[in-house]
DNA sequence: GCAAAAGTGTTCGGAATACACCCATGG
DNA sequence: CCATGGGTGTATTCCGAACACTTTTGC
């Protein structure tokens, strides 16, 4: 709410109100194929200012005076990259007094499961100290500036539930991809290796998938076969809904359990 | 993060820092009892002051300048609960630079189900605009200040998917209950009525009750039998850790899927 | 023809569901 | 003795887990 108990009003110093910022983990798939599959690999930006100057630290900035939190966690990684749409999930709001040394900064946390072509680095200027950014593998992060290491600890495992009764996968995917490629996402995310044969089945009696007609070209041996996620149609729902049932209330934030 | 893209500093004029605050959702279970339950409540507290003085709205205060998020939570309902230790979690951050016609007020949402004998209201002081806070049935809420009446859904919407696993649900029964109370407990947060055997055995199963060996008093007909719900014992796990597998990283706020 | 990845069927056990009757007590 | 809520058992279904071989293609 706002305003019940104190007094508060527009005239407050500064010092009293706390800067606000937003902090965005991106998640892709890549790095060295090992046991069989990508790895999770985490967006990090180089810091070229104090705090933690030369230190890696999640991509952020400050939220703006009229613009929403969603707006200003795309602008933090809009000059990383070149895609639009890209579906940012929030993921919890960091507000320890002291976890910033320049004072009072609260932080929202969002988080997206992202397709590596989508991110393109622009060229790093010159100089040690320059701001750039990379992907760094989620199981060997660097040094980390202010608590961005628990944010991201956190993120991973808000990501490994989420992506267990969400759609949260297909980000991470190309329009066409194999059962493997799907599968290799899980097991990615997940960190375990996961049965062929009740991967496929499952994913297939979800209804979640069309099967486009294509194979996979270019590699050696058997080509796959190429599904397309079909989301649910809007509208075009078989049974109707009962009249005075009310459709259950959607919110556009968090789309499964959490 | 902080601070990676804008060149901010603490002589950042106060028009450009939003006011941040907490606001709390308090459900309890009481009223009339409907269905063979009694119904989920959520506490309000008629506003004092403008905006949408003499309106109703959550509990809410502004965050201090050296304040955690969720001490700031309990000072927001401090004064009208007596009980400390409420488990209070995280909900969400609403930041629509609109949401509230003063200005720009961000808030993080806190959400908690209490029993009803925590909270005290105080003696309301007089006048038809004073502050003061009531129990109110969460199907037929009075109109609400900002956008309350949204985060009350939202709110309501995570409690329902929560219960399902975490140990929420204990938060509102007594040190010791019967079966049919936790049952009645489900129901209400549910809105919907459970086969008796079915939750039964799968309560009792889940290892979480212990029976005390009580039974109620009081009532006409035959006593049900109380139990009390029993924590996980730190430690005191049967099957050792297999050494170099570490513990799975503990994240103390959402101890569920989130 | 061989190496490599794609694709598929069956069995088993545990959990959730549906369902109806007896028990203990106070009045 | 009866009204009221407490307490229990069984059959069925569904879902997840485990497990190994055949097929297709490029080379």
């Amino acid at each position: 709410m706002a305003g019940a108990a104190m007094a508060e009003t527009a005239a407050t110093q500064a010092a009293e109100r706390p800067l606000v910022s937003v902090d965005v983990v991106l998640f892709t798939l890549g790095g060295p194929v090992r046991q069989g599959r990508p790895g999770l690999q985490v967006l990090l930006a180089r810091r070229a200012r104090p705090p933690f100057a030369g230190c890696w630290a999640l991509p952020g900035c400050f939220v703006g005076p009229t613009e929403s939190l969603e707006v200003a966690a795309h602008r933090a990684i809009r000059h990383l990259t070149t895609a639009r749409g890209i579906y940012l999930e929030q993921l919890y709001t960091f507000g320890e007094p002291d976890r910033d040394p320049r004072g009072r900064v609260i932080t929202i946390g969002y988080y997206a499961l992202v397709r590596a072509d989508q991110v393109q680095f622009p060229a790093a200027p010159a100089g040690a100290e320059a701001e750039c950014a990379a992907w760094f593998p989620a199981d060997a992060l660097p040094p980390l500036a202010f608590d961005h290491d628990y944010i991201i600890g956190y993120a991973r495992w808000r990501l490994r539930n989420k992506i267990e009764y969400t759609d949260i996968a297909f980000q991470v995917l190309p329009d066409r991809f194999s059962l493997t490629h799907l599968r290799q996402v899980y097991e990615a995310v997940l960190g375990e290796t996961l049965d062929k044969r009740n991967f496929n089945r499952k994913v297939l009696s979800s209804g979640l998938l069309v099967e486009t007609g294509a194979v996979q070209g270019g590699q050696a041996h058997r080509p796959a076969r190429l599904y397309a996620f079909v989301r649910r149609q809007p509208g075009g729902t078989i049974a109707p809904v009962a009249p005075g049932q009310a459709a259950p209330r959607q919110h556009d934030h968090d789309a499964g359990k959490d």
